[in-house]
DNA sequence: TAGTGGTCTAGACCACTCC
DNA sequence: GAGTGGTCTAGACCACTAG
């Protein structure tokens, strides 16, 4: 019976700003935002508003705060932050980097699955690329992975090949492209011909199945993959709350 | 160079006497814990101090805020918590309820891998039990459970037919461990033919393996689970940020 | 209307980083 | 020492719940 709930505190309002301004790009990733008085005055607020709003865009990752620095915006081109979803790990602890290797890059037109995963009209324009994760130069994940073209006109192999670091890291540095948060779905399947092939396992092997969509600022989808993971080294880590 | 940073802000302390509080069972998961004023006096600091602890006990799901109401111990005796830490979802999204099915209950002996995973010595008496989790009257995952007897006695087959709800449902009623938090490693494997015939699929199959150790309070384990998911008609969901 | 959590402010001081 | 985020306080007021 009771109207819609529109009351919005101060700082939520505060946030908003902030991601409008994160979102046009006013300070770029892994640069320092204002400081929080003088955001306090900018925006006509006490430094305890700024702060509980900063608060909880640094729980959502898009900001990281700094003792004695400053507060940064986010990002995934640190060697750091590369994998920063990847949630494989290796059976014994030992923490090794992983490489990204691209295999092909092409141009497509949107079929059903993705246009409605990227929240596109059927038949956009895609760059569709395929790629290897290794760690200890082995196979253990292969990539095939869906973008709008729109926002990533220009990316070819060359482009692929000549980066270090992630796939994020080059969409952030090369495209503008921040992604805040994902969310996977994962299965269970046998290896086909080729991804056995591809993961240096037996055909018919139990391999994980994982669907990615990506989300940059304001919950827009930029990214859709699936990958098949070999677990035989490796297990999917989960933390649960 | 310099030693160890041991600066530790007031709320943390008092969030850690907050945390012994619940463990000893000063008050009860669904209960309503004292108001901030009333704490603020107890621990003789501010009422925003007690805030935030607060704020991270209910980032952490230990508690629970209200407005209007109080603050409140979480529990996962309620049907909205029974499956909080299950990540299973419908490929297509309606929403069912799961089922807990116990099929058997028995004692053991820790073997090298629970004993690890429970922080055990090896040979420590445990509980073992296998049950089903159903979705629409259909098994969809097979799990076999593993319990430190000492917190556990009395647990059989008995007590686990006559509950209602989930076994964290169970064992916070009547053993009074609540878990706080779970991690869960997954990995692809192929059913066997028990797995296969438990969950209606042809042995070879593949399957989820999910690795989950439980802990309550203080980060002690108190429960290891082995679970076979079929991904059929439903998928493993994962939130990234 | 009373009690609870939620917001907002202003100010003092502490911890950390860098020059 | 200057500048940043981090802590703590005290007080006023708002939003929500329940009797």
């Amino acid at each position: 019976m009771t109207g819609s709930p529109t009351f919005s505190p101060l700082y939520r309002q505060i946030k908003a700003l902030l991601v409008q301004a994160l979102d046009e790009g006013e300070w770029r990733p892994g640069m320092a935002i204002p400081s929080e008085a003088e955001l306090a005055v900018r925006f006509s607020v006490s430094q305890g508003t700024v702060r509980k709003a900063i608060d909880e865009l640094a729980a959502d990752k898009m900001l990281v705060r700094r003792q004695g620095k400053g507060t940064f915006v986010s990002t995934h081109n640190d060697p750091r932050e590369y994998f920063r979803f990847l949630r494989l790990v290796p059976n014994n602890g030992e923490v090794v980097p992983a490489r990204s290797v691209p295999l092909e890059c092409w141009r497509a037109k949107a079929g059903p699955e993705p246009a409605r995963m990227l929240d596109l009209p059927h038949g956009a324009p895609l760059i569709v690329l395929r790629r290897v994760l290794q760690f200890n130069d082995r196979n253990v994940v292969g990539d095939e992975i869906y973008l709008p073209e729109e926002h990533f006109r220009g990316l070819d192999m060359d482009m692929l090949k000549a980066h270090e670091g992630s796939l994020y890291s080059l969409f952030e540095a090369r495209f503008g492209v921040h992604m805040i948060r994902a969310q996977e779905r994962v299965r269970a399947v046998l290896a086909d011909r080729e991804g056995a092939q591809l993961l240096g396992v037996d055909e018919g092997s139990p391999l994980l199945s994982v669907e990615r969509v990506s989300y940059t600022y304001g919950d827009r989808p930029m990214e859709w993959r699936r990958g098949l993971y070999s677990t035989v080294d490796h297990a999917y880590l989960n933390e649960l709350n």
